[in-house]
DNA sequence: GTATGTGCAAAGGCTTTGCACACGT
DNA sequence: ACGTGTGCAAAGCCTTTGCACATAC
């Protein structure tokens, strides 16, 4: 479920911090805000015809940089980005190892646990990322083992 | 601590894989096992002088195929590399936005919960990686945000 | 009208692959 | 001796940077 307020929210947040409003930011912040999971950086390139691909990373940079979206190291080939609630509520990933597909899931146990750890670290936690890696119950059905 | 089990350890799980005992795979181990947090592939191959780049990226493949060691997504640069211990103890990172130091940690409770997750999930899990990211102790004596 | 934002293209860094030679069995 | 393992070098991705033009204010 997109947060039609985080749209808003980044737009707003870009302006406070002096940044103009230039076409192209302004079309990553729109396709993360209808995203309910991470997209690569080359993905939504892919997907804003219009849009040079250095300014998706620069937008992307700076969203980052203000808090509006984090950065997901989900695989060792690209990084993925998705949008930061200003609530907190976020979501972790699992990935499946055998299609790549990856799947969001959240858990107030982990969270607690997690939110222990960084009051008690002599660490200034700001951010957290937790990733599962396996094989996804639609891969799993058929072989179990990589091709002999 | 080193574990000084590992490296045995690699080196006949390698042997009954099938693969002959050529040097630069075994200099990776040697490395690997007196290391106690993971390891980037080019700061591998830069201390092993007389191997060769592509003999360490595919030492670490097949290392990791064989679930000897665990590759973890630190930053977006260069990913890490650490042994995996049989036993199943394992370590967390929390990652310094600032100065890019990596410390290792291990917390039961978050081992649980990610354990609860697992066996509920309708999906394999057979690894999980947690990184915090932050600021350390040390750079975080000083300045407090980015230069203005 | 000026400084910022943008797109294109080239450069940069990590990782992978091809190929000939050396080494282990 | 045979086949695997290795090193070098080139290629392949993802990402970043430089520069000139368009755009927002």
């Amino acid at each position: 479920m997109p947060v039609a307020g985080w749209e808003d929210h980044a737009l707003g947040a870009l302006r406070e911090a002096g940044f103009r409003g230039g076409m192209a930011r302004r079309r990553v912040v729109a396709l993360l805000a209808h995203q309910d999971c991470a997209l690569t950086a080359l993905e939504i390139d892919r997907r804003l015809a219009a849009v040079g691909r250095a300014s998706v990373y620069r937008a992307l940079e700076q969203l980052e940089e203000l808090g509006l979206v984090q950065r997901v190291e989900l695989a060792g080939e690209a990084a993925g980005y998705e949008r930061l609630e200003p609530g907190g509520e976020h979501h972790h990933h699992l990935v499946c190892g055998r299609c790549g597909k990856v799947i969001p899931f959240a858990d107030p146990e982990l969270e607690r646990a997690i939110g222990s750890i960084s009051t008690g670290a002599d660490f200034d936690v700001s951010a957290h990322e937790v990733v599962l890696r396996g094989t996804c119950s639609t891969c799993g059905r058929g072989a179990q083992r990589k091709a002999a």
